[in-house]
RNA sequence: GUGAGUGUAGCUCAGCUGGUAGAGCACCGGCCUGUGGAGCCGGUCGUCGCGGGUUCGAACCCCGUCACUCACCCCA
């Protein structure tokens, strides 16, 4: 029999310790900024009934790559490839009870059967966060501002990413009522546009005219489209003021300036999204794919048969954020070392080694012992490979004087210290930087 | 689903038109029985992804296969 893999199945990844710090360092800050505006944690199953993404997600692709399977007790049911239908089927349970509007956030993982490439898995983490309850434009403003604050407190600088909002009634209602095209044409323009980038004005034209829309129509759908700031001056004034996202696009107040974009390419596949949609990219072309997006989805939350409860909300992924903090170089460093190891020179004190341990331990520093007996250069040696900061040395004579040795790995000094003094005076060396031997 | 690239030690990789498998790092130990990172010495480590073929002889050439990576499709 062959040996077990160690490989995780394709598409997923395992997060050792370090990845993990990293990992759990940059969501945790994403978690401070969300509750820092009010939202609730909540969570929900992995494995859903399989209609409920059937039902409103969208095209068929999305359902083509859903997890899929059927239980022993016959019940059709997919892993979660988002959030959304979970989050408004408990607001829809909880339709008469709750108090609006409701900001909730999660941190789900989600799974698509793709195959794997750059920025993409088959199993990611995602902060969903979302706002129930109402359809004022300041939501939409809420939302943006979230945002916008998420990437800055992972050490975004407002060079580094671009928000680009779109609405899709507006645009509708611009292409129906300005260009004239009827609602089939309109949706056809919508799938053609989304490839404009890629295969050029030409190319879209020759599609745009296959939908039966006049040359001069076609050359101002492509206008109106690839240039997002003009299309909002262009827009009729009564179109303006019923779209929140153009509403809210010159009001948010955020505590840096954030580079916001109109621009209607901005389609995103879901279909329940009702009119305004966003997404966050990287402005280094590096990294092409969208950091965070969401949008407004009106009509979800009434499909379980409760009142129209409007939402507005999105998601960001750990895969393309990790991918731009290391893209600009701001990751934050692992922190996987212990801040304190306890070893002695002495055998025979290895049981006050590990009194004095389980006092710091009680001080809340994280504290390890040596399990085995090596000789003290060796102790010292892994201790520093490990990244430990402070080693406390238990000798004999100083514990005579109710005194160990401090020494500090960080900055290669060596002190004697009265036990009692010990937790404050590791508190404050933990609190000085290293100084790199040469 | 389509296309391309890569598979050699735990890791990063070298290995000439085919001639018995290598380096650095890492790991373990010694120099150093109460003090780390350097240095020196020594040690452990491989079905050369897998299967078949050609050959006196294959890590190397040929065929197949699998895995991984990147891109396309599409999308969080």
């Amino acid at each position: 029999m062959s040996p077990l893999s160690t490989v995780p199945i394709p598409g997923t990844r395992d997060f050792f310790p370090e990845e993990m710090s990293v990992r759990q360092q940059v969501f945790e800050r994403l978690y401070r900024v969300v509750e820092s505006f009010g939202y609730l944690r909540y969570d929900a199953p992995m494995v859903e009934p399989f209609e409920l993404y059937a039902a409103k997600s969208g095209s068929d692709l999305v359902n083509q790559q859903v997890y899929r399977f059927t239980d022993r007790g016959e019940r059709d049911l997919a892993i979660r490839p988002e959030m959304t239908p979970s989050v408004a089927r408990m607001i829809a349970a909880r339709a008469g009870q709750l108090v609006l509007p409701a900001r909730w956030y999660s941190h789900p993982n989600l799974w698509r059967y793709e195959r794997k490439q750059r920025g993409r898995y088959r199993e990611h983490w995602q902060v969903n966060v979302d706002l129930f309850g109402t359809e004022s434009w300041e939501a939409e403003a809420e939302i943006l501002e979230i945002l916008a604050e998420m990437m800055f407190a992972v050490g975004a600088k407002t060079s580094d990413f671009l928000l680009r909002v779109s609405d899709r009634q507006l645009v509708v209602n611009v292409l129906q009522q300005q260009v004239g095209l009827d609602p089939q044409q309109v949706a056809g323009a919508f799938g053609v546009l989304d490839a404009i980038e890629k295969v050029g004005p030409e190319e879209t034209a020759a599609h745009l005219a296959k939908l039966g829309l006049s040359q001069a129509q076609a050359d101002r759908t492509i206008q109106l489209l690839t240039h997002g700031e003009q299309f909002l001056e262009q827009a009729a004034p009564e179109s303006l003021q019923q779209s929140n996202v153009a509403r809210a696009l010159s009001k948010l107040v955020t505590s840096q300036p954030v580079n916001v974009k109109f621009d209607p390419l901005i389609i995103r596949g879901f279909e329940y999204y009702t009119s305004s949609v966003f997404e966050v990219f990287d402005t280094n072309p590096e990294n092409p794919r969208s950091i965070a997006g969401g949008g407004r989805y009106d009509n979800l939350v009434a499909l379980f048969g409760k009142p129209r409860i409007p939402g507005i909300g999105f998601g960001m992924g750990d895969v393309t954020l990790i991918d731009f903090l290391q893209t600009h170089k701001i990751a934050p460093a692992p922190q996987i070392a212990p801040e304190v190891q306890v070893m002695t020179p002495d055998e025979s004190l290895r049981q006050r080694v590990k009194e004095i341990a389980a006092s710091l331990r009680q001080e809340g520093l994280r504290v390890v012992t040596p399990l085995d007996s090596r000789k003290l250069g060796k102790l010292l040696e892994r201790a520093a490979k490990e990244g430990v900061r402070c080693v406390v040395i238990a000798g004999g004579d100083e514990l005579a004087r109710g005194a160990v040795k401090l020494r500090d790995l960080g900055r290669s000094e060596e002190r004697e210290i009265a036990l009692t003094a010990l937790p404050v005076v590791i508190r404050e060396t933990l609190a000085t930087p290293t100084q790199e031997k040469p």
